[in-house]
DNA sequence: CAGGGGGCGATAAACCGTTATCATTACGGT
DNA sequence: ACCGTAATGATAACGGTTTATCGCCCCCTG
């Protein structure tokens, strides 16, 4: 059975008011400022279920470890901030990208990254 | 000083035929077949010197470890195979790719990678 | 070709992100 | 409100990658 706790809502909350992936110790920042006394171990727990449930999905970036973010969104790609090390979503994509690859070689998905300043740090 | 050891030639050998972005895994497994005696340890040191001359340059990729590829190469982006996780050039990339960036944000480069299955594993 | 010193390689150890353990807490059905 | 039990959280354990150690080897210079 699946609860409804203090912890799994914090989390939850955290995503819809970042509108960015994050990464499991940005979730964990985050989430102490609703839930103090939240765990690591809770936060790697309710992302597995938050990501098998389909709520949560899994972003791969180049560069240490996974980040998350809510699964409802649009095609999208992502900024990556050289200084901060935030991500944040870009919503336009070039198009004919899956056209670029080597012939024989089946494209399934692509993931386009931006690095640089975001807003703040620039 | 810097000596010319049958190691470092060998790890320079495997890049140069390689052709592709290689895990420090595949150096290994590749430089065996020249030197079968090559040992971890020299692998790390010979890729951090040779990164440091400028011969090598980091690749980051999503998932897993970093990967390696010869510095001296044009502009290019990657293609990961999802079926035998090797990673392969693609030599076209899509332009105005800098100006997808929302306002406020400086980029100084970027990234496309492409995921599918490779010609030998399609 | 001989000697010195940088490089090698096996191993141990450090490191870091993730998972397991388990006593305690608190959610939710009755 | 009570009780059973799933969830929490502090901590230990794990696994994989990277680095440090150190005796031996071999590249280079003279």
């Amino acid at each position: 059975m699946q609860r409804d706790t203090r912890q799994r809502r914090a989390i939850r909350r955290v995503f819809t008011s970042a509108g960015r992936p994050l990464t499991l110790e940005e979730i964990l920042e985050y989430g102490r400022r609703i839930v103090p006394s939240l765990g690591v171990a809770t936060v790697y727990r309710n992302v597995k279920t938050l990501v098998r449930e389909g709520w949560l999905s899994r972003v791969k970036l180049p560069g240490g470890g996974l980040r998350y973010e809510l699964a409802d969104r649009p095609h999208h790609h992502h900024f990556l901030c050289n200084s901060c090390d935030q991500a944040f979503d870009v919503h336009r994509c070039p198009d004919e990208v899956e056209t670029l690859a080597p012939d024989g070689f089946q494209v399934d998905s692509h993931e386009l990254i931006l690095f640089g300043r975001c807003a703040a740090c620039a």
